[in-house]
DNA sequence: GCTCCCATGTAACCGGTTACATGATTGG
DNA sequence: CCAATCATGTAACCGGTTACATGGGAGC
């Protein structure tokens, strides 16, 4: 699995709590990642079992206690190895494409009303991540080779770019659909 | 999950055995599908258990014996309301833009190799695709409107787009990675 | 004799989801 | 008073992967 990579990827720059780290999961690196903190906080327990990671408490004041979590030499190393090794996708799933197989039985009109919608939405998803663009640029981030906002602003454009993708492969589909009898 | 229902979708023309259903997973249903043949057979099990599908045993000669299975009427409903209902799309994961996040860590060179490396299968990925729509439209497939064509087609074209909107973002990344000092 | 094709399964494990559980503090 | 934020977990379940298991027939 790699969302003990991703964990990990996520505290090299700084320690952090299972509370942050289920905070960025659910912020902009949910466009390519996404983790609920059930899984979170027991992936944190195996990390640390396995000394990639080393834990923290902090008592603090109002507040509930919280553990940090930082990564350990072995941990980076790990990371290291990971990162070279190639990565065999994950065997994507496409439900449309699926539904799609029922054009017999179901007939055209529910799966263009099924495609209709699933366009709606894309075309929100689109204009939310090209109105964070806006947002990154006009933020006074003129140079996005500036380290820390390079893997931001490149799962942006991939997120950008596979929206428009999708919206396009949408159009070929309904208009072959709309060409049937 | 859907893997019943995509079952469900691919024995509506015809019974079928769970042999059958495993080869179309590893043909062109791969593009937008997988699974594999223990898992297909647990869930055939699930399926007649809910008697969404009905069983025949079929004794063959010189070959083992095999179970074909068909859509029952009950299955046939819950196919139709599965299609109608919204599909969630699973939370897509992108082991490459969480591999970015190390980029402090293992520096570019190593990121750089890694996209390469990935490019690369894109670009075989995009050209067996191509080769097989070449096919599909040389072996007499003029009207890709006729009915049993469609899906095959559309799922095809998913795949060609895919990989084309994943090479545009490969190019994009490697770009500002090369920029970087 | 070896390998591939046909054909169907069991068992252990793993990663992830859903539901349940707790409890103090801050801001409207 | 109510909702949101901070903060961490347990337990049951589910879908999928990996490994193990069997066995005849066809073609080289």
């Amino acid at each position: 699995m790699s969302l003990k990579h991703a964990i990990l990827s996520m505290v090299i720059s700084q320690p952090k709590s299972g509370y942050d780290i289920a905070k960025e999961f659910s912020g902009s690196v949910n466009f390519y990642w996404g983790a609920s903190h059930q899984q979170i906080y027991k992936t944190l327990a195996e990390l640390e079992n396995n000394q990639w990671l080393a834990v923290e408490g902090i008592a603090q004041l109002g507040k509930p206690n919280k553990k940090n979590y930082s990564i350990t030499a072995k941990g980076r190393e790990e990371l290291l190895l990971w990162v070279e090794q190639p990565s065999k996708k994950p065997s994507a799933k496409n439900i449309l494409l699926v539904k799609l197989l029922t054009l017999e039985e179901v007939g055209k009109d529910v799966l263009i009303k099924v495609l209709n919608d699933h366009q709606l939405k894309a075309e929100q998803n689109l204009k939310t991540y090209q109105n964070i663009e806006e947002e990154f640029f006009s933020n006074g981030v003129e140079d996005i080779k500036e380290l820390y906002y390079v893997s931001k602003y490149l799962s942006l454009r991939y997120g950008i770019n596979h929206a428009k993708g999708e919206l396009l492969w949408l159009e070929e589909t309904l208009q072959v659909l709309e060409g049937r009898k």
